[in-house]
DNA sequence: CATGAATGAGGCTTCATTCAT
DNA sequence: GATGAATGAAGCCTCATTCAT
């Protein structure tokens, strides 16, 4: 009987933030769509305006935020050339992504077992996308004698699960700063693939006194992707 | 009507392993009763001859699980002298008893969302005289002028990260073994700290040329916690 | 598969009388919410549009009773200026609302116990201002020498008692009118009073010749508030 | 696995005991076997040695009750004469028995409707010879010219329903002595029989200077049927 | 677009009852 | 007689989802 402020495009635009913030808390499960609704200042059944089912709202944040990270890959890392500066920039750019994204990468790490299995392939397939361009740097750094790997699907899947899981557990009150942490992660990233980075990294995390940090990484305020 | 068959005993020996079986493969809040039931051949109420509830039951295997690691910490690290040693055998004993009891501790990370505020503080707390012991060996190596770290809370909270979250991701399946994991995240560890391992540890990671390895983890046969 | 059907205002209607109905017939735990939804034609769980919970529906319902009565004791009885004559009129309004309300009162005397402690607590406080109003009664008469009671918060309690039993025994079908009753009670009344009634009663009770009622409440036709 | 303390007798002993204060103080639907086992420090199993049901166990506790009630009226009423003195006794017997088992008879009171039909019908026909014995009393003193009453079935209801009320709120910690309680309703009865009782009686209710009470039921300590 | 009222399924939990030991 | 482990039914409550208005 009430139909006062039809405000689609604004409620639109809140959607997907107010659905990541309420998984990444509570998991797919533990969240209900009463709450998110609510945060909309919606009730339950209006959400259905928006999203066709509560399993198909899952699937579309993840695959957007998959597809995100490909096209930001894509325009970030891709057009370079060698391999080391490369990987240079994909640490930097993947931890980048990973903390101003937290809430969101950390969505996607979890619930994936909450997909349906149709959905679940589907992200499994995107994903593999960009893992496949990650081993293509490894692979084209190890044919160029830069780094030395085993084997590059492993060593990918393993360099991938480490700088992933940073989404994980920083938290911006740290006194950490993001510059600090890529350099860390990207001094790890290197050692694994028995290279050392193209230029000397600052020593941000034990306060030793590095000078250069290669990372470029907007280090001040870390942009939280959720409030 | 009723068809008892009393095996009490055995049902008490499967339940905390199977409850760890469901709640890392689907979390608390996406696990039900019901399945746990079935997975031990009772009706969902029969739980209740063993549990209070299933907050209850998260709560016991949580703190449980965070007791058993105190102890073993106890165990094996206390008694070590020297702070250098100390933390080459805790990165050994700590990687090593994640993976081992990998779902164990994958529950611990994810599911502390899920217990009630009250058990929340009461597992933190215990958490907290882990991390207190790890800190510990981490000043006494920096006041013995081993170790480099500027906030020792904070070094230590990351070092655990680090050194946590193999759980997440370490699959047996994969070609990588535990004595090798355990020296890569051993130089990680010791590079955070600013110092070197006090042996010189293989490169088991990428299949260099290492020899010896320092960790005399039980590497082969990766016991599973949970099969 | 869902068949809605938008009938919120008579289900709230309806909602009252069917669980006062209920619980006087089965008590708090006898009475399932399956039941009373099945009252009003609609699934158990489509109860919670109307209610938060068992528990609180009880506590509602005796609060609005409790506070009804009141309210009705302040428009009927205060404005009246001779205790006696207030007497008079309270008897016949405690009787004569406990046989109108008799299921609604037989509630409020028998789930006392089957609220929470604090809903409880909250409802004794409201039953304790009604019991103040009859005290003060009971004082202003005593004060004025025409009750004579020793300990008027005694008297009190065993005067309620009395006229609120009404409630849990009187049957409209019986042969006795509720002007007979509130007769026979204004007698005993103010017999416990060390007083007679300002206006000779009937005798309707055993069919004595009485001629003249004190009652002016509506005696033929009881309204019975449920059916 | 264990049976150490064979103690049969005795809790046979405690169960009625127990089963009533738990009726008295919960309900049927709100009480629990557990409950009662756990009051005779058995486990809940083991009360279907002593009980076949717990249906079963409220009709023998409500038969057995009013069984009990009967054979004392027997033995006390039946035999005397003069139904005025008869009467008399009656009030005594009615309202001390009922106070002395307070909780017994507040049970046969609430649970009526917790019997199945047929239990039902079969505790109603004994409180119907109760009754009848009562009703006897009103008409042979109606015949002999004492009482004047109109319909002998209704005047005997109604009696019994005010002597009866008195086991829901008598509470001994009051201030009212059980002989001035008799000696109130002793008034009260010869009141609604259109008579006055055979002895004068003592105004104990509101502290008038009462003489002599009729009442010979033992006032001082009210023996509490359950602790 | 939004709401409010509805559904049906399912989740946690309790409980009377049974029975091998 | 007693226990402990089991069952199955039922109770309260939540939730995704639907749809007339």
């Amino acid at each position: 009987m009430r139909k006062p402020g039809s405000k689609g495009p604004e409620t639109s635009r809140n959607l997907r933030s107010a659905a990541i913030q309420l998984l990444a808390e509570r998991s797919y499960e533990g969240m209900n769509l009463r709450l998110l609704a609510s945060k909309l200042r919606l009730q339950a059944g209006s959400l259905y305006n928006y999203i066709e089912s509560k399993q198909q709202l899952l699937f579309w944040l993840m695959k957007d935020s998959t597809e995100k990270l490909l096209r930001e890959f894509e325009a970030t890392i891709t057009p370079i050339e060698d391999p080391a500066q490369q990987m240079l920039k994909f640490v930097a750019f993947h931890v980048g992504y990973h903390i101003a994204n937290r809430k969101e990468a950390s969505v996607l790490l979890t619930e994936m077992r909450s997909l349906s299995p149709q959905n679940n392939r589907a992200i499994k397939q995107l994903q593999r996308l960009y893992t496949d361009k990650v081993q293509e740097i490894v692979e084209r750094g190890a044919a160029a004698g830069k780094f030395r790997v085993e084997d590059s699907r492993i060593a990918t899947f393993v360099l991938l699960q480490m700088l992933t899981s940073v989404a994980r557990w920083y938290r911006p009150r740290g006194r950490l700063t993001v510059a600090a942490l890529i350099d860390v992660y990207t001094g790890l990233a290197f050692a694994m693939l028995g290279a050392t980075p193209p230029v000397t990294i600052g020593r941000h995390v034990n306060g030793a006194t590095g000078k250069r940090s290669i990372s470029n990484y907007n280090a001040d305020p870390v942009t939280p992707s959720q409030a």
